[in-house]
RNA sequence: GGGAGUGUAGCUCAGCUGGUAGAGCAACGGCCUUUUAAGCCGUAGGUCUUGGGUUCGAGUCCCAACACUCUCACCA
């Protein structure tokens, strides 16, 4: 791998590159220099035909094609690329620096902005000044690093040798500040709550395990804001919402990574229909802004965002694709067994639930809002009136993958400690451990309210057509690396 | 944790049924003032992930370890 000995052949040479620079005086590091103008911006306003025009940049090396007395160079910026070109009777004492660049070292350029004979925008400098020396070999320039593994270790060369992938990141940027738009226009405020927590609670996960010295206690990094945002409502908060990360301490997948971004937002006087046209409403704001049309194309299949969306009940769907009747747990039990989920010493509410997820969520590519969960699952929810049984609920899938779930929130302090104590057999991890403090809040009263979590990797993945949630995090979690460095 | 696959030059990859390692790019030395993955001539670069084994002989076959990928399990 990379920094061995073989590579510090390459290092060496550079090295030596780097003393002849010294050698004439000059930094090696720059500093600062003003007045730089993007790429794309100087391409942009360049006028054909106008020979006085001026321009200064500064970037990347990322190409490199020295043809003697002239060399051309591709300048990677944040903006884009822009040619650079060094002519040996135009650059006078700079010309010894300039035949001594090379790919991957980033300078500033200034000089006339002109035309050559192929048509290519060039900055045809007079000066050059050598920003920061690169003293590695940089990966291929025309396959870029496709080692998947170093990609995400390495995400700074990444970056810069694959530019889809700077594009992805500014996506992702761009998505998460539009939905803050959206949220504060509709008068939420963005607030935060704590991330290491006494009581991890809000969801059913494994958390991690902190320690705190002075205090001298366990702390736990938080699987969900849930139980805290509540609180913000019994507070008086009326419309909050957080986007940060959770933790949960369970295996990776394509969608899973055990750090990631959530948007959990609660409305008072709100219920979960509310919700569903809130997420309704930012999903297709965002679809609209950064795709092309509404309909997406995801892992070769084409997701249709037309609204409005489906709603289809949760016994329905497990009816659709099971055959099962919910209320028939016989039949539920038969099938699991058949598929072979593991349904013994099991709760009914689990085995359905693991049935519901082997069966059904496998198919939901359109957006489809799954409503009306079991109550059993959802100790957090308020439970429909007129059919106990379900629990005010949805869960929104895209793409196959769960994106959203949200609920009408259960404000009722007697049913929430009820709640707390049941404990599923079957479900390693209680869905909400029992905080008491919680509890107290909701004795004081908390508002009637709707709440909404949106996993905001996986929906950058559907908008940005990335297959797994590693390529949209820019430092996925990777194991340690133990063999040489 | 189970299963499948991959690991060869700095990077991207070839290497058939076992006979002692190749290309392009990058590097180094030349030539070249309008190139676009520049071109041409030349040079150098490898404990084929690691450790065992089979064999006269292993990049190639077998076993194990390590890493990565996919997949299943786990997973609001």
């Amino acid at each position: 791998m990379a920094n061995t000995e073989d590579t510090n052949k390459f290092e060496r040479q550079r090295q030596q590159k780097l003393s002849r620079i010294k050698e004439l005086g000059i930094d090696p590091y720059g500093g600062r220099y003003d007045g730089v103008e993007p790429a794309k911006d100087i391409k942009h306003r360049f006028k054909d035909g106008d020979d006085t025009q001026q321009a200064k940049c500064a970037g990347r090396i990322v190409l490199l094609r020295d043809i003697g007395k002239l060399i051309f160079i591709t300048l990677r910026d944040w903006s884009g690329t822009i040619q650079i070109g060094l002519s040996k009777s135009q650059m006078g004492e700079q010309w010894t620096l300039a035949k001594l660049l090379e790919l991957g070292d980033i300078i500033g350029a200034a000089g006339r902005l002109g035309k050559t004979k192929t048509g290519e925008i060039t900055v045809w400098a007079d000066n050059v000044t050598l920003l920061s020396k690169s003293l590695l070999p940089p990966p291929e320039k025309f396959h870029g690093l496709s080692d998947i593994d170093r990609r995400f270790r390495q995400r700074y060369v990444d970056l810069w040798a694959n530019p889809e992938v700077m594009e992805l990141f500014k996506k992702r940027s761009a998505i998460i500040s539009t939905i803050r738009e959206v949220l504060k226009d509709s008068g939420f405020m963005e607030v935060e709550t704590p991330m290491m927590q006494t009581i991890p609670g809000g969801a059913a996960a494994k958390p991690f395990i902190t320690h705190h010295n002075s205090l001298n206690m366990d702390l736990f990094l938080r699987i969900a804001p849930e139980l805290f945002l509540k609180r913000l409502l019994v507070g008086g908060m009326e419309k909050v919402f957080e986007i940060n990360r959770n933790f949960r301490n369970e295996g990776l997948s394509k969608q899973h990574n055990p750090e990631f971004t959530m948007l959990e937002l609660y409305q008072a006087y709100a219920d979960y229909f509310g919700m569903m046209d809130l997420t309704e409403q930012i999903i297709s704001v965002l679809v609209e802004k950064y795709c092309e049309g509404d309909h997406v194309k995801f892992n070769d299949e084409t997701i249709d965002f037309t609204r409005p969306w489906r709603r289809a009940e949760y016994a329905e769907l497990l009816k659709e694709y099971s055959g099962c009747d919910i209320d028939d747990i016989a039949s539920v039990r038969a099938k699991a067994r058949e598929l072979g989920l593991g349904e013994a010493d099991t709760d009914d509410a689990v085995v359905i639930n693991k049935l519901f997820e082997a069966v059904v969520e496998d198919n939901l590519v359109n957006p489809t809002f799954v409503i009306d969960y079991p109550a059993a699952l959802c100790p957090l929810t308020k439970r429909k009136k007129d059919n106990p049984k379900y629990a005010e609920r949805f869960e929104l899938f895209i793409g196959r993958m769960e994106l959203a779930n949200a609920y009408t929130e259960l404000n009722d302090p007697d049913v929430q400690e009820d709640n707390f104590k049941t404990q599923l057999r079957g479900q390693e991890e209680s869905l909400a451990t029992m905080d008491a403090d919680f509890i107290t809040a909701l004795k004081y009263g908390m508002p009637p309210a709707g709440g909404l979590g949106i996993g905001i990797d996986r929906l950058v993945m559907i908008l940005a057509g990335a297959l797994s949630i590693r390529e949209v995090i820019l430092f996925p979690t990777l194991r340690k690396k133990t063999s040489k460095e």
